[in-house]
DNA sequence: TTGTATGCGTTATCAT
DNA sequence: ATGATAACGCATACAA
């Protein structure tokens, strides 16, 4: 009377091969062994369909080659598609993706990075708006585009670089008069510096410009005041618009366009984040493009990093001008 | 001398609350237990801020509240939005999501199925094109769009349905001679049957139709040669077209602009997804809408459903119209 | 009700 | 180089 389990372990594997568990073991995590042991239990492995269990291993081992990744959410294409090429990055390392999406709400922040934790992660990636994040420090903590402080690694884009290159772009195809349209949270987070960089451009190269900054969760209708206010004669006060993000930007097209204003004629546009349609198709405006993948591999890259002492606490990718229809080629 | 143990084990709250091993097990797992007990248990645990390990609950209790989920990518507005409602939903009930992107490689999916079943998951939710997924029958598995026959159940969307009403509202809006543009497999899954439902409308209704079906791969020019092969004087030989996915009426859409037709005065254009700009503004065209969330609720639920046989083996879920300008009011 | 003891499938430390 | 054995942290059947 045989007993079939209904899925064969390490010690099935040691009886088939008529070998010891540790032999097995050592196969199985490519320890040198002897070449016909390893051919016997190599045999017995295919011939079961053995497989590890992970649970196993990872409560022996403590390392799980598992990580966590945060973000608010997937509705918005540049998440999705950080997302994405995280993905891809831990896939070519072998490494497993938990996905977590948290809705902007701290609560759930929090709730899921002490989920994370319990789950044993080897690591946390994390784009986070919440100022009072708390992790412990047993799991390797990543963030994208917030700056916690010394102890936590960042990577972000050069926000304050990509703010410089709006203004120059602009200018540079003829605007004499610009504006900063900007929608989110006061933190002093590192897309904030899109700001300051445009700024500092502007003024550099002694341009006006005029900004209407708002709140996370303020209503749009904002935006379509703050436009109206300047439009005078059938015609805006500026000739230029950078807006926080390509999202934003594509709201403000369709208000221009319900304005009667031709883009890029009467006025150009410049988002952010270099956003496609359907991911892979053309710009859904002018933008600056922020180098996904490159984020996405230095994100990677950290988080599983052996040799933390080394680690940069703040790495800062650069940007690119993506000409996507809004501006004058 | 006191050893520190960097995280603490059941073992630790036991013995700081002095209770045995089991007691406190009980108090985690709210097996209910004496009050004064429960109340030192509970002090220990927040005192050493003790966390279940997940590891070794799974190994012993072969339950790992785990979902994987499977999509070829998240750079498609469709998948994202698909794998961020399952995200809630498995959040909702506490369940964690492993996410894998297949990147439509049957090599790859069978490796993830493998890697997800090692994982020892609960369950896997996939949206797979391979004809020939071979998965263990000790993980529940729901497919998405894809009907592999009846042991595995599968959620879609009412496609024939979609289909016959996107034919039916294209007539309704005043066209006369229709046009159908589909790439993908050909395979008979479930989008497939988009075609048959618009072909059986348009005999219905007694409409003249056009079809252009390519594989994938195919590169979409061979759809700007047959808009060219139907255009004479300036005008299309049709004036109503329904294309397969949203994504693909986008491209139309730009080589109808191109051509110097006029949407959706010329000819008016219905896709299918009901893809949003950035996830949640308007409609990117005039679409037949699938209800993600239900399909995630529906996937989710059917997953993790303990009476299996009861499972309906083929869950469809109704398709709905939505406005996005491509077409006449 | 509460405590004790065993085992889940691995890895790693021992002798052999 | 290989085999026996003790943990890893938890759940649970069983004894108290």
């Amino acid at each position: 009377m045989i007993e079939r389990r209904s899925v064969p372990t390490m010690k099935d594997v040691a009886r088939e091969a008529g070998v010891s568990l540790g032999t097995v073991s050592k196969v199985v995590n490519g320890i040198p062994v002897g070449k016909e042991y390893k051919d016997k239990v190599e045999a017995a492995i295919s011939k079961l369909e053995y497989r590890i269990n992970s649970y196993a291993k990872g409560l022996k081992s403590s390392q799980t080659y598992t990580v966590a990744v945060m973000v608010p959410n997937l509705i918005s294409p540049f998440f999705a598609k950080l997302v994405d090429c995280i993905n891809r990055e831990l896939s070519a390392r072998k490494y497993r993706m938990l996905f977590y999406a948290t809705d902007y709400d701290p609560e759930q922040e929090q709730e899921m990075v002490m989920l994370a934790e319990q789950q044993k992660v080897d690591g946390i990636i994390v784009l986070s708006y919440n100022p009072n994040l708390k992790v412990s420090e047993d799991v390797p903590l990543v963030s994208i585009d917030r700056y916690f402080g010394g102890q936590i690694p960042c990577v972000s884009s050069d926000n304050y670089g990509g703010g410089r290159l709006a203004a120059e772009k602009l200018v540079e195809n003829g605007c004499k008069n610009l504006a900063f349209l900007r929608i989110g949270s006061r933190l002093t987070n590192e897309p904030n510096k899109r700001k300051d960089g445009f700024v500092s451009a502007c003024e550099a190269m002694d341009v006006p410009y005029t900004m209407k900054i708002v709140d996370d969760y303020t209503p749009y209708a904002a935006f379509e005041g703050f436009l109206q206010e300047h439009f005078h004669g059938g015609k805006l006060d500026f000739d230029g618009i950078f807006c926080v993000t390509d999202s934003l930007a594509h709201q403000i097209l369709v208000t221009l366009n319900g304005m009667g204003l031709k883009v890029p004629e009467d006025v150009q546009v410049i988002g952010f984040d270099g956003v496609r349609h359907f991911g892979d198709l053309e710009f859904t405006c002018s933008t600056i493009v922020q180098p996904v993948s490159d984020i996405a591999a230095a994100c990677v890259d950290m988080v599983l990093e052996k040799h933390k002492t080394m680690a940069a606490s703040l790495v800062c990718l650069p940007v690119t001008y993506g000409f996507g229809g809004t501006t004058r080629a």
